[in-house]
DNA sequence: GAACTATATTCCAAAACAGGAATATATGGG
DNA sequence: CCCATATATTCCTGTTTTGGAATATAGTTC
């Protein structure tokens, strides 16, 4: 029941939402999301946390940067499945595709000083 | 986008979730799910807008009460699909199975003055 | 229509949550 | 070791959420 309504709560908020929808077309880092939802750094980091901890993305950390990617639903099964719902949910919604068309320019090469 | 996230929320609540689960069984009025989550006719009232609100439950009225039952999904496609998969998630959660047990001593005639 | 009752709404206090600024941590390069 | 940088954590503030007491509403019965 818990691990449940960790999910949903997980879920239950918009930036939250489009970080897993986000994370569909490809693994990101801090920043890049950050880029993307146009909040400020730790707001993303804490985001992360709490889907890290309800099963729905995992990281790893790769020299000075942390990659985030989708989970791949062994940590939960609710998280599985509504993964496997959001693969096709949402894409028609406008503010997410607004990103979506940004992404190609949001790379970390351009945003750090790499 | 803000659809799915309402319906998120409707389940980020505990209570609410188990007001789900146990319409499963049986449509129930507010007395009877009162006394079934031991909580104030008021709670129980703004969960229940919370998920009808969100395409998870519908309301009949019938009479002096207010029936409830689990939505068929038509108002929502995102409600219809975690339905379906609440119908066989958390059975065996033993704060619920508490409950489950409880129910069938649960009715109106012997909460309300019939 | 007056009394009763099941439910909804309002109002309030406590708790949880979201966001950002400031700060801490950790890794890489000199 | 020192500096720079990407991310995490802490702290604070404003907002939302939850729960119950009090109250309002609606339907039933007499």
């Amino acid at each position: 029941m818990k691990e449940f309504v960790k999910v949903m709560k997980a879920l239950s908020d918009i930036n939250r939402v489009k970080i897993v929808k986000l994370l569909q077309h490809k693994m990101m880092c801090v920043c890049e999301l950050q880029t993307a939802l146009r909040v400020a750094q730790p707001t993303v980091s804490k985001h992360l946390k709490v889907l890290e901890n309800a099963g729905l993305v995992v990281s790893k950390k790769e020299g000075l940067w942390v990659n985030y990617y989708l989970a791949d639903g062994s940590a939960s099964p609710y998280a599985a499945s509504i993964l496997g719902n959001l693969r096709h949910w949402l894409d028609h919604d406008s503010e997410l595709k607004e990103i979506i068309e940004r992404l190609p320019g949001i790379r970390r090469d351009l945003i750090c000083n790499v």
